[in-house]
DNA sequence: TCTATATAGGATAAACTTGTCCTGTATCCA
DNA sequence: TGGATACAGGACAAGTTTATCCTATATAGA
C-alpha cells in the first residue's frame, strides 16, 4: 500500500529528526542508520529536497537536514512529498452523470484515502519520536542515540 | 494506492453483480461493460475464482458469475482475494524491541490501513449498487442496466 | 458425435518501480 | 589555491506490474 521509496522516505525523515540539531547529516550515514540503499536514497532525498521537506549541503562537511521543525511536519507532509495520496475527485470512468456526485463504489475508495490522509496528519513526526508508550523509531532504544548524533562527525 | 489491478477487480466483482441474475456473463461483455482490457480481465478473473468469490463455466455459454450474493460480498473481500491491505504485525526493520509493541510511525502506518480496511467492510457490494442518494456504480443511468442485463443473449 | 463457444494457462512484451554507478559541481579547509 | 568531501543528475539494469496473444481444454447444443 504504501509503496517501498514511501517508506524509505519516512524513515530518512525521521532519521534526520533524530540528528535535527548535529548540523547535516551524508547520505551514507542516513543510510546506513534508516537501512536504506545508499544509492537509492540520494534518489530519494533529492526528491525531498525539491519538495522543501529537506535541506541539502553540498561539499565537505555537507549533507541534509529538515528544513522546517520536526514538530511541522506529519507523516503526510512526507508521504504526498514523494508519491501524493490519490484523493478521487472526478469520476475515473469519465462518466458525465458521476462528474459532480460520485457512485457509491468510488465515493467509498475515496473515504478511505481520505481516512488514511486523516491518520497521517495526526500527529507530527516530533510527536511520533517522543511517545512515551512505545519504543523510539528505527532504533533499538534511546541509548543508541547518543552513538547516532555523537557518531563519526561530531 | 489501490493498483490497477484492484480497480479492474472492483469493477469487474460490481458489473457481476449487476448480472446477478442472468446466468454467467462472458468475459469480453464484462469487460466492455466494466471497461477492462479484456485479455487482462481474463487473468484476473482467474485469480478472483482462485479465492472464491467468482465462479467460472466453461464452453458454449459459459462465463463468470459471484459465487456468493452481492449481500454476502464487501469491497475489502475483493480487495484482499487480489492484493490483500498490507498489515503491519512485526517490526519491518526487524528490530527485537518493537517486535511486539510497534513504534509509533508503524503503528501509525498500520492505523491507516486498518482505517482502510474498516471502509472496505463497511458495506456489502449490494448495498453500494443500492444507495439512492448516488448514481448507479458503471453506468450513466440506471436504463442502461436494462440493455446490460438483456443485451446480446437474452 | 461434431462444431462453435468460451475459459485456463503459458509465453511474451511494454511500462513503471526499484536500485546501481559514474561524472559533474559545489563547498570546506589546510 | 589545491585537494578532499559530498550532493546533483543522468545513464543504465533488474524486478514487478500491466497487458497481449496463442494454444489447450471443457461445455452446450444441433
Amino acid at each position: 500500500m504504501f509503496s517501498q521509496t514511501t517508506q524509505y522516505a519516512i524513515r530518512a525523515v525521521v532519521m534526520l529528526a533524530y540528528h535535527q540539531n548535529s548540523g547535516p547529516v551524508g547520505n551514507s550515514v542516513l543510510a546506513e542508520n534508516a537501512k536504506i540503499p545508499p544509492s537509492y536514497l540520494a534518489k530519494i532525498l533529492q526528491g525531498l529536497v525539491k519538495t522543501g521537506i529537506v535541506e541539502s549541503r553540498r561539499g565537505a562537511r555537507g549533507g541534509f537536514s529538515l528544513l522546517k521543525g520536526p514538530d511541522e511536519v506529519t507523516l503526510l507532509d512526507v508521504v504526498n512529498a514523494v508519491e501524493p495520496i490519490p484523493r478521487i475527485k472526478g469520476c475515473p470512468l469519465g462518466l458525465a452523470s458521476h462528474a459532480k456526485t460520485l457512485c457509491p463504489v468510488h465515493a467509498r475508495l475515496d473515504e478511505a484515502m481520505a481516512q488514511v490522509e486523516a491518520v497521517l496528519s495526526s500527529a507530527t513526526i516530533a510527536e511520533l519520536l517522543s511517545d512515551p508508550e512505545r519504543p523510539p523509531p528505527l532504533v533499538e532504544s534511546w541509548g543508541v542515540l547518543k552513538t547516532l548524533q555523537t557518531g563519526k562527525r561530531s
